[in-house]
DNA sequence: CCGCGGGCCTGAGAGC
DNA sequence: TGCTCTCAGGCCCGCG
């Protein structure tokens, strides 16, 4: 599911019930996601303030009091639901309003602030994983990470220079995390259209012989801030898993122009051209071959 | 080091 | 109705 504007979506959905408050109990209802849980994850969670809940690149990161941070991915169908606790009499109970998903809670926290935190994600790509604040620099997962596509100190110059020497694709450029951290499949392919960009350039043709960005990389930056923004905005895109915390859909995927619209009219204006659909290190492609170039 | 393809899982939808 | 096949928003790992 998620790429930056859900997992940021999530974000924002969570902040309000766990930033200040405490995990009065925290359940892991299988030994393992993707990876199995660390043996002690339970104990470092318990009784933990969290400080802050912060996003990198698609990892979700819970500080805690203690100086462990609790990072999290949603893989590719994770998603946090946060529920009312049904009573403080019975804990571990509470409501959900949709019982048929259940064999699929895999984790659970309950807050001090009275909200049940559900991780949901059935086909458990997704992992959590709490590691030593400490130790945040040296950390595997986060060690190759580019910068952020939001952040300052991504623009032209910086992406041209990253490309400037590769051999690939600049679709598989883009979702390369180590060229810049958050993109997937769907804004990858949402940014080159409104770049006007194809997906087969090669990835080094955004930097001059000099390694000066060229235009194309310009509008290309340009293009990435105007659709992780307006995802944002719009609560993510709800194609199959990806849900607001509250349950709500994002609405985001109504303003795909050629994300799984193969065969559907170009919208660039004056454009006649069709959108298409081709396979690119394994992934789909949605692009038109008439103004992308 | 780099780029690519396989594999990890479950579920939805298409086609028969 | 039900089976089989393909595909899905990600990313680690091993190979060449």
């Amino acid at each position: 599911m998620p790429e930056l504007p859900e997992v940021e979506t999530v974000r924002r959905g969570l902040q309000p019930v766990m930033e200040g408050s405490k995990i009065l109990k925290a359940e892991t209802r299988r030994k393992d996601l993707r990876f199995p849980f660390q043996k002690d994850f339970i104990a470092r969670l318990e009784g933990q303030t969290v400080t802050g809940l912060g996003r990198r690149a698609k990892y979700l990161m819970a500080d805690l009091e203690s100086g462990d941070v609790l990072l999290m991915h949603l893989g590719m169908s994770g998603s946090f639901r946060v529920l009312k606790e049904e009573g403080q009499a019975k804990p571990g109970q509470f409501h959900h309003p949709r019982s048929e998903d259940r064999a699929h809670d895999h984790v659970v926290f309950h807050m001090s602030s009275g909200a049940a935190v559900v991780f949901n994600d059935p086909r458990r790509f997704g992992y959590m994983k709490i590691i030593a604040r400490k130790a945040f620099e040296d950390e595997p997962l986060l060690k190759g990470l580019g910068p952020e596509p939001l952040g300052n100190e991504f623009d032209a110059k910086m992406l041209a220079q990253s490309c400037a020497n590769k051999k690939t694709s600049l679709k598989a450029a883009l979702l390369d995390q180590r060229v810049v951290a958050g993109l997937g499949n769907i804004y990858v392919c949402e940014a080159l259209f409104r770049s006007h960009l194809s997906p087969r350039r090669l990835a080094a043709t955004l930097a001059t012989k000099k390694g000066e960005p060229t235009d194309h990389a310009k509008r290309l930056v340009s293009a990435i801030h105007t659709v992780l923004n307006q995802a944002i905005k719009a609560g993510g895109s709800s194609l199959r898993d990806h849900r607001q915390t509250s349950g709500e859909l994002g609405y985001f995927q109504h303003s795909f122009q050629v994300y799984d619209r193969e065969g559907e009219k170009c919208q660039t204006a004056g454009c006649n051209g069709i959108v298409r659909r081709f396979t690119q290190n394994g992934r789909s492609t949605f692009w038109c071959p008439q103004c992308q170039k």
